[in-house]
DNA sequence: GAATTAAATGTAATAATACTACAAAATATA
DNA sequence: TATATTTTGTAGTATTATTACATTTAATTC
């Protein structure tokens, strides 16, 4: 709704301006106030303030403000702590999902979305794609197999720090690894991805700022959590390297129209009486 | 705040359990009622309903509507749409993800604390722990055994479905099976669970209210998300589900101090020569 | 099990807040 | 300059939230 007053600044009579000036320079302080405060503090009567809601098309003061209250509540960021012997069940649950939550934010707001638009063309037209990860990630770079397989393309994981190896010395020109890794400093990792430059392969990874990974990257897609080493810190990461990767598969379904979205539902198709009554891809 | 009213059932009165129950029942439905509204769809009187905000320790119905609409907003916030292939890369980001966030609020709200709470008390006392899934399940399955294997808990997972019958036939009284499925209705994974409680192992699933799967368990997490067959369905339970697993691991870690947290310690400086410089796990 | 005390709840009045009708300014138009 | 039109404010009304107090309900003690 503020974006909306911004947009409506010419439609406003003058001591409705006033109105808006006042909202928009603190907008918290009114999610609070009466038509009284506000009216008093933009120096306009109270009737006024009832036109300024229903310039904006509300009913009256108390949908703006829930309006209002709405608005910056959005903006407000999850906040969570560490985990405690003493926290009951449901202080558990709300902790870590929030903390998972709060990762998938920063990521909604670091990933670059010029960096996907080229990572996206890169693997459609790439000949093959590798994955490699180790530890943790070796999750998500099995994931992110399943996912590509399913759009049809030729994808390979790799969790396996030797196989990697094996597999980063035969790769071609035309072929592309994407690398996943948290803090892009695991020697293991940082060793394949070297041999599969020198192979000539494209290198698209996943992974923090300036770590020596990103360094040795092509395209970089900068996810960058915390700093701090808390329990929830390789969950935290994990989600939000998936995240990542389903941003990817879903932009290569949605981009290479008709081909993958046609796999995708032939996929779903192929397993239908694999399932009781009611039918549900799993 | 309506974590925190679930929370806090026990410390309400007779007729504040009434209002809790109905803001619960349509939370949506009260951010634009009056307290009169409410007091009559709860059964009670208007200063009962002040008091249940005190209770809260809110000032007053004012501010409770107020944090209402804020909490609600935020997923409101997160509503999402099917990706297209119009879509510009920060709007596929900005649904992905935001879809993504929904989902775990979902969970958020629908995990029930008390079957969490039993849940890790059977996980910790039972002798060995398999984790059965299918499918996109698979992934999940692979995350829960290597989040328990660094518990230092007895787990194996099993998302081939023959190995999984294998193995349920051999299950003992005191062993414990983690059946993943979203819709609760894959024949395989149905057909390994009934065996495995035949072998008198107890279940406990992350699976839909009504299904099949629900039946045949012990304890049932209960994940219910949109019946709605998008894209972004898979992926949206796949990371319910891992958000669950995720929970279930935490709350084992930290309950069981000080035996699995040491070993969480030690899984970790075991890797400690294999980084770069700065030193931050996987 | 009755009497006493404390807690919970509701009734009715009051205070606070939002809204409306109408009149006065201010501005535009002829 | 006179007249219409729009904008704004004053004062009153309606709605909504809150408080004070009475009543009921439950718990405790003898």
């Amino acid at each position: 709704m503020l974006n909306q007053i911004r947009a409506m600044q010419a439609e406003f009579s003058k001591s409705e301006t006033k109105v808006a000036s006042a909202v928009l320079s603190d907008p918290q302080q009114y999610v609070k106030a009466t038509m009284h405060q506000l009216a008093l503090e933009s120096g306009v009567s109270e009737p006024t303030i009832v036109r300024f809601c229903r310039t904006l098309k509300l009913s009256g003061y108390r949908e703006f403000r829930l309006r209002l209250a709405q608005d910056l509540a959005s903006q407000i960021h999850y906040q969570h702590s560490q985990v405690d012997a003493n926290d009951s069940a449901t202080q558990l649950v709300d902790k870590v999902i929030s903390s998972a939550i709060s990762s998938l934010s920063k990521v909604r707001s670091q990933l670059a979305a010029e960096v996907i638009d080229a990572a996206i063309s890169v693997i459609s037209t790439c000949a093959r794609i590798e994955i490699y990860g180790v530890g943790g990630a070796g999750i998500v770079v099995n994931d992110a197999q399943l996912k590509f397989a399913r759009l049809g393309l030729n994808s390979q994981p790799y969790s396996d720090i030797y196989l990697q190896r094996v597999a980063a010395g035969l790769l071609e020109a035309d072929t592309c690894v994407l690398a996943i890794s948290n803090s892009g400093r695991s020697k293991d990792l940082l060793e394949s991805i070297k041999i599969a430059r020198q192979s000539g392969a494209t290198i698209i990874s996943i992974t923090a700022s300036a770590s020596p990974l990103a360094a040795l990257s092509d395209l970089h897609l900068a996810i960058d959590l915390d700093e701090e080493e808390d329990q929830l810190a390789p969950i935290k990461a994990r989600i939000a390297h998936m995240a990542v990767v389903d941003t990817l598969a879903i932009g290569l379904a949605v981009r290479s129209k008709p081909a993958y979205l046609e796999r995708l539902r032939q996929a779903s198709l192929v397993l239908e009486d694999r399932f009781e009554t009611r039918n549900r891809r799993q």
